[in-house]
DNA sequence: CTTATGAATTGAATCGTGTCAATTCTTTGA
DNA sequence: TCAAAGAATTGACACGATTCAATTCATAAG
């Protein structure tokens, strides 16, 4: 068995209290004592038990992190920032998976708490829960990641999606388009209900005539069936938005099998901008996230919040979303 | 605060004692003591304190993930895999990148012993590495993972990567390729050393000329340069094999936008067999390995070291790849 | 109505560290 | 040499769940 707190005191003769003090107060020891200990405590290669350590000090040093699809390359982007961001303050991270279900996330957040963690980021997989309250009722801070709150006592990150919806539009309108197809995912998603939002709304303005084909789930094997509908439609649309970039390569991939051309036939355009963007059959153009970004200040947020709670003021920081011109939009013909 | 045992014992009229018994031996509680506790549990929100148990018990519920790249969808799909085998059994997972540097693989390992994690698994980016030992010596297990293991002293799960080598060579051969470029990364990562030792073995029976284009990291922009490399050389080959099928994408939109056309011009295989594979400007010919699969069997095999140590056999399990003939693969004209 | 037996419940001790009031030691100035 | 102030050290208690020997309760047999 390893050695513990008494065992270094015993051995350097004297008590646990000063050798606690070794640990975290050094200064208030004298030089010889502390060196005394210090060497004790390499002979016997004490390490510290973090439980104890943690069970005592009520705080432990590791975050969690909720997305909706870690298979989504953009996620993927984004915990690589929460990950650098966390690191470097000496955070681990817990990955967690919620898969777009409600129980899922409500299922990894019980084990959060289990963990005790420090704080949870969170990308909430349905528009309401009441789980957050819960959290941070525990003292465990919150933090809402690639979707915005209206409430003023917790902190997000996100990325303006009515504006992403908006921009869309009028990129496909400027372009010609009127018959438009949006594909997208449960209107119970945060990300979905804006981006229809910016989409209803910019059509409205551009006079634009939207049809929207949901699924279930925003994959692109889903996408695959969105285009099946698609081509089901009594008319084909001239240009399709899809409510992320996996949605649009599925898409892609089933209307270029039953010989539709893009972006001669139809414009397709995605949103994340995920990085295989540009190598796929027609380079998708998409709208851009900064997703390390998010990923980095989102981390740094709750840290702060975490460390700094008293002085900590709630921020819900919004990034702008960006049109990422490729191939696979252009003008009606 | 949160509810502790006492709290809930209190509220049930029982001792603290029966209320652990009804989290940890539900049998010897009576049925309505049982429901009675359960009830008031779940009243509180009451979820127990993980370092309490922990230090108690000298165990945690956690595991490690180490690995090179979580970008690259193939480790996604892998940690889809090891999150939800360990979340079958209640285990959390740390997800670490160790971005193919030995030295943040280290520093990761220190903050999984720190953490006291129960067991690691780890691709390593090194062949060589010593904190495992020191890893062990603290009673974590530890696990390889896509990554084959000589030493009968660790359990490991990988992929037949020298005949996955081999594979590809054989089928770029009997297309009738001779000239073929081998697209690697640095000679230090296991996957690199045992796929490099197939395509050997293989182009000395098939008479194939292989010449080596290293790259320092298997990501796409680094594909990229090693098409600027290949178009560099004296003689273009008729094959080109990458060590994954990221390099693979970065290497095709580097031909592709130097006007070279795959396959008529050259042939290009991949390796991983990722999603996006048919999604690509040329859909990809690929050596597929079963990713999801690899993390649910390392991670279950993990934890079964971990829970059963006395009866548990090490176990070296090796699945094997197969060829996934696409588009981006012809006979020599 | 006892007594024996087994089932259910109790609660004090324990895990290893951090904290802090109390104590001891050291130094300084008169 | 002594008192006072400051520095260093001590050690009991707390954190919250688990464990297990001891106790109480319930049931059935005599």
């Amino acid at each position: 068995m390893s050695a513990n707190l008494r065992d270094v005191a015993r051995q350097a003769g004297v008590s646990v209290g000063t050798v606690s003090n070794v640990l975290n107060r050094p200064d208030v020891v004298s030089p010889k004592t502390l060196e005394r200990v210090q060497k004790t405590i390499a002979e016997l290669g004490f390490v510290p038990n973090g439980f104890a350590r943690q069970l005592r000090s009520g705080y432990s040093r590791t975050i969690g992190l909720v997305v909706t699809d870690v298979a989504n390359p953009f996620f993927t982007e984004v915990a690589r920032g929460v990950e650098d961001a966390a690191s470097k303050r000496d955070y681990a991270v817990f990955l967690c998976n919620s898969d777009e279900s409600l129980e899922k996330e409500n299922k990894y957040l019980s084990v959060l708490i289990q963990q005790q963690v420090r704080g949870v980021l969170i990308t909430p997989s349905d528009s309401k829960s009441h789980q957050y309250e819960n959290l941070r009722e525990r003292g465990i801070s919150v933090a809402l990641l690639d979707t915005e709150t209206k409430n003023s006592s917790q902190c997000s990150v996100s990325v303006d999606d009515v504006r992403g919806g908006e921009i869309a539009i009028e990129h496909l309108t400027s372009l010609g388009h009127r018959e438009i197809v949006w594909v997208t995912g449960p209107d119970t998603i945060p990300q979905v209900i804006d981006r229809t939002t910016g989409v209803m709304r910019a059509a409205k303005v551009t006079k634009a005539d939207i049809s929207t084909v949901r699924v279930p789930l925003m994959n692109s094997a889903q996408g695959v069936d969105a285009a099946k509908k698609i081509l089901a439609l009594k008319k084909m649309p001239t240009a399709i938005f899809c409510a992320n970039d996996l949605l649009a390569f599925g898409v892609m991939r089933g209307l270029l099998d039953a010989g539709i051309r893009i972006p001669e036939d139809v414009s397709l355009l995605g949103y994340d901008d995920i990085a295989f963007g540009n190598s796929a059959a027609v380079p998708l153009s998409s709208i851009s996230q900064p997703a390390y970004q998010l990923g980095v200040t989102a981390a740094e947020l709750l840290i702060s919040e975490c460390e700094e709670h008293e002085v900590h003021a709630h921020q819900q920081i919004k990034f702008q979303p960006q049109l990422v011109m490729r191939a696979s939009t252009a003008t009606k013909k």
